[in-house]
RNA sequence: GGGAGCAUAGCUCAGCCGGUUCAGAGCAUCUGCCUUACAAGCAGAGGGUCACAGGUUCGAAUCCUGUUGCUCCCA
């Protein structure tokens, strides 16, 4: 056969076998009569790149849907991307930007071209990504959450829920994003603790010349915008304010004082400066002693018009000049160091401004109520469990969501409104239209098709995303359709913890009120991927390394064994990059073992030794009870436990045993028999192997045998985990002890393997000698004598393993201290064990207590114990005589 | 401020409805080997008061209480 190399090389074998699954159509699925299996991606923004957690979670995905399609299933994942609307609007208005385009100067329609310009051009680069790490999607069903059935399922989606009245529109204090000019739901806003500074500032009480009342603020910009002076009812520092009025500082503007016990008294000065336009707890008060509003931020940061002063300056700008101007007219008491949270757009990262404005709701109540059910009653499975808490924990005090977003990229909301203000939800301008006359036909009959004024705003992405499950296979346009009716609800969904309330939450919802039916069985929450320091891994702090540079340089293979090594689900992972090593070590290591059972020549002729026998019905048994174990841990959705198991059947049983019990002598044959069971073996290993190593173990597969066009290991049948002899593991782990025990001697006596060497065997407690393995002890160790004797054997090295005594006869290399030494220790040793166990079974509340086969363990500890001591004592007695 | 979770070997974790020599795995470390598949390898070894303090029990890494430290979520 041709020279195979020695080293493993990734790049010679994985494009070649993508390119051929996918000529082959392998991804591709279609409804039929076998059992459904159905991964939905998480899509990922169109405008991203790959990144280290997308890795970790599309390997999972990929294992999960690999071993479905080869366990026979009709496995499908559908592949796709989200529109991101505030991230991707930003881009387009960058980059238009930069030819010298402003964003306000082109219509709605022509700012849209651009935007589908750049989606077609640059949009959807990380799923071509995907396909280097070997992720098997049905490319035929990639979709898109602004195509025309998704967003279409979209706008019908909010026409229902409004004709049901769980959408409003309202005025409502928001979160505003000042950079991307759009407000952001509650969940969209990351809380970070910052140093800033807490003002004390004095306002002088109206009518005197001297009297003040001061308070503090972190934010004395916002002063401008003051209506009111809140202070305790029952404060009695500031009792002699009643009835009294205020003068804004800088404004002279005069407001009232009003007495709350919303105030924190420990606070500052207990007196608060209410600003309902910019403080969500200063708007809940404005609104209960009607407070004047005056918002004095334009909406993008800047000081408006309202505010008088600073005009058309940024916040933070006016934060250090208005504190300056403060100061020199004495109203500034103090300013103190000061921690506090500040809420940064999850999208800009820009520092988030409430602000008031009138945007669309959705009532979460109703919806929420079922979401809630179906995961505490385990109708849908966390895995791990942990996250059900965090869970109902949100879902129990959910809020409205805001779905408006002040964009152009994302699906228009369909509401138009009359000339008087009125607005009607509907599918078009011209169901509108309808609407409105058959509505109130007197006042609007005369209304025509360009009265109707259509909403500028479009919804929040994930009001995209939480139909994905649904909206993918069409399910809200032909809810009866065969794919949604065959793959909802799908079975897993593999995602980060940190959306599980903007969306998994809210997907449930969708699922609940759409199909009466759960989106997905299980949800399996990944770690977040960090540096060996424990940091998050991000672009600004450059500790991610480039995931296609890891694959090119390492192969996919590698790079997925070595995340999933140390990722339970949902803990963190800390990438290292050993964890790749290893994954590039296990794969040479599979390769090497390739390039063995290849090199060996069969001879037909040769009958197969008993050696061989055993061995092939050992590995069957481990083989099985390990396939056993393996296809546990997958249901228990421990992946990396599972991979681990595979790993080390692998590694240790197949090549570090299996294959040296049966390698035949240097340049032998071997019989055709035992090499049938060693390729069937290594058949069954690939495949178990492939979910987590799609490319190698094609690769390898491929080789071990002819394969003809359309052969795959990735469309063959795993193998089902048989019965299997649990003697004969259990009798092979006691060869295994003595084999490793004449390695020890060999080593300590220096004899090198070549030398051949005998072994005499001595049972005790007329036990009956188990032969089964004593012809492959005689191979491994290389052995030219093995026999079973009735006495000690003088001149001899020897070890006991049980109770069994063995001697390895070795003139002239004894040293007999030596050798009492090891003797004594380990009769030490088993003297003081078989002394604790005697202790338990002396005391009677134990053997009365404990169940009869704990006691009965305990029990055959001590029989055990007994002869091994007794045996031990022999040993030295015989050595003593000797010396 | 409210809630949840975690603490076991140098690192990452498993064990946790109490009971097997129960104190484990992988990696890392150390020692010896270029032994004819693989030095990306082989053969071995060392390493932990199971965070701390109490309690329950014949028996606790495992159950209970408290303490300390860390992490996450929410406001």
């Amino acid at each position: 056969m041709a020279e195979i190399a020695s080293k493993y090389d990734p790049s010679r074998v994985e494009d070649k076998w993508y390119e051929y699954w996918m000529k082959q159509g392998f991804f591709h699925a279609v409804p039929d009569e076998r059992e459904p299996y159905c991964i939905v991606i998480p899509p990922p923004n169109v405008t991203g790149v790959l990144h280290m957690g997308h890795m970790l979670n599309n390997t999972i995905q990929d294992i999960m849907v690999r071993r479905a399609r080869m366990m026979g299933k009709n496995a499908c994942w559908v592949p796709g991307t989200d529109h991101a609307s505030i991230a991707t609007e930003a881009k387009v208005v960058t980059k238009l930007r930069e030819s010298g385009i402003d964003k306000a100067s082109l219509t709605r329609e022509e700012f849209l071209g651009h935007a589908w310009e750049w989606k077609t051009k640059h949009g959807g680069i990380i799923l071509d990504q995907l396909k280097k790490l070997g992720a098997s999607c049905d490319w035929e069903r990639t979709r898109f959450t602004m195509d025309e059935a998704l967003y279409e399922s979209v706008i019908d989606v909010f026409i229902d829920l409004y004709n049901k009245g769980l959408i409003y529109r309202g005025i409502r204090m928001v979160n505003w994003d000042p950079k991307a000019l759009t407000a952001v739901s509650d969940e969209e806003v990351n809380y970070k603790e910052v140093n800033s500074k807490l003002y004390y500032v004095r306002y002088r009480v109206e009518g005197t010349q001297d009297d003040w009342i001061t308070i503090a603020t972190t934010r004395p910009e916002t002063i401008l915008g003051d209506t009111a002076i809140c202070v305790h009812p029952e404060d009695e520092r500031y009792q002699h304010l009643r009835g009294k009025r205020i003068l804004v500082p800088l404004l002279n503007r005069s407001i009232p004082v009003i007495f709350d016990e919303y105030v924190d008294r420990e606070f500052g000065t207990g007196a608060l400066k209410v600003t309902p336009a910019h403080d969500i707890n200063d708007y809940n008060l404005g609104l209960k002693y009607k407070l004047e509003v005056i918002d004095t931020f334009n909406p993008n940061g800047t000081m408006s018009a309202a505010a008088q002063l600073f005009v058309g300056e940024d916040r933070f700008v006016v934060r250090r000049k208005i504190t300056e101007e403060l100061k020199e007219k004495g109203h500034i008491v103090k300013i103190d160091e000061y921690v506090n949270k500040v809420g940064y757009s999850e999208r800009t990262d820009e520092v988030i401004e409430p602000r008031i404005s009138v945007q669309w709701f959705m009532k979460m109540k109703d919806l929420a109520k079922p979401a809630l059910d179906l995961v505490e009653d385990d109708t849908i499975l966390f895995h791990p469990a942990k996250y059900k808490n965090m869970y109902r924990h949100w879902i129990s005090n959910v809020t409205d969501w805001c779905i408006s977003r002040q964009l152009w990229w994302g699906q228009r909301i369909p509401a138009y409104y009359l000339p008087n203000g009125e607005f009607i939800v509907a599918k078009s301008r011209e169901e509108a239209l309808a609407i409105a006359q058959s509505k109130i036909e007197n006042r609007n009959s005369e209304i025509t098709l360009d009265d109707l004024k259509q909403d500028e705003d479009v919804l929040d992405t994930w009001f995209s995303s939480w139909l994905w499950p649904i909206s993918v296979f069409d399910g809200i346009r032909h809810p009866d359709n065969a794919d949604i009716n065959y793959y909802y609800p799908t079975n897993d969904l593999i995602t980060a913890p940190e959306i599980i309330f903007f969306w998994v939450a809210r997907m449930i919802m969708a699922g609940w009120e759409y199909r009466k039916a759960i989106p997905f069985k299980n949800v399996y929450f990944t770690g977040i991927v960090r540096d060996k320091q424990g940091r998050k891994m991000s672009k600004s702090l450059g500790n991610s390394p480039e995931p296609l540079d890891l694959i090119r340089v390492n192969g996919a293979d590698a790079v997925r064994l070595g995340m999933l090594l140390c990722s339970p689900a949902g803990n963190d992972l800390l990438y290292d990059d050993a964890l790749i090593e290893q994954g590039r070590n296990f794969c040479n290591k599979i390769w090497n073992a390739m390039r063995l059972v290849k090199g060996w020549p069969v001879d037909d002729a040769l009958a197969q030794p008993e050696v061989n026998k055993v061995s092939v019905e050992w590995f069957n048994s481990v083989f099985n009870a390990s396939l056993q174990n393996i296809n546990t841990l997958y249901d228990d959705y421990r992946l990396s436990e599972a991979l681990m198991a595979t790993y080390k059947l692998v590694w240790d049983d197949f090549c570090s045993w299996f294959l040296e019990m049966i390698k035949p002598a240097y340049q032998q044959p071997i019989d055709r028999q035992t090499y049938a069971s060693v390729t069937g073996v290594f058949e069954k290993l690939l495949k178990v192997l492939h979910p987590f190593m799609p490319f190698i173990t094609e690769e390898i597969w491929q080789i071990l045998d002819e394969r003809g066009e359309g052969e795959s290991i990735m469309i063959t049948r795993l193998p089902v985990a048989e019965s299997f002899d649990q003697p004969i593991i259990d009798k092979f782990a006691f060869a295994e002890e003595v084999i490793m025990a004449i390695r020890n001697v060999r080593k300590e006596k220096n004899i090198p393997q070549k030398e051949t060497i005998r072994l005499y065997i001595r049972k005790n407690n007329q036990d009956v000698p188990d032969t089964t393995f004593d012809s492959l002890v005689g191979k491994l160790c290389n052995i030219s004598e093995l026999a079973y004797v009735d006495e000690q054997v003088p001149e001899s090295i020897s070890f006991v393993a049980g109770s069994t005594e063995f001697f390895i006869p070795l003139t002239g290399k004894i040293d007999v201290e030596e050798e009492l030494k090891k003797l004594e220790e380990e009769l030490v040793y088993t003297t003081g064990f078989m002394e604790k166990v005697m202790q338990k079974l002396s005391n009677e509340r134990f053997v009365n207590n404990a169940p009869a086969a704990v006691v009965d363990s305990e029990r055959k500890k001590q029989d055990d114990a007994e002869a091994r001591i007794r045996v031990l004592e022999e040993q030295i007695r015989g050595l003593r005589e000797k010396s």
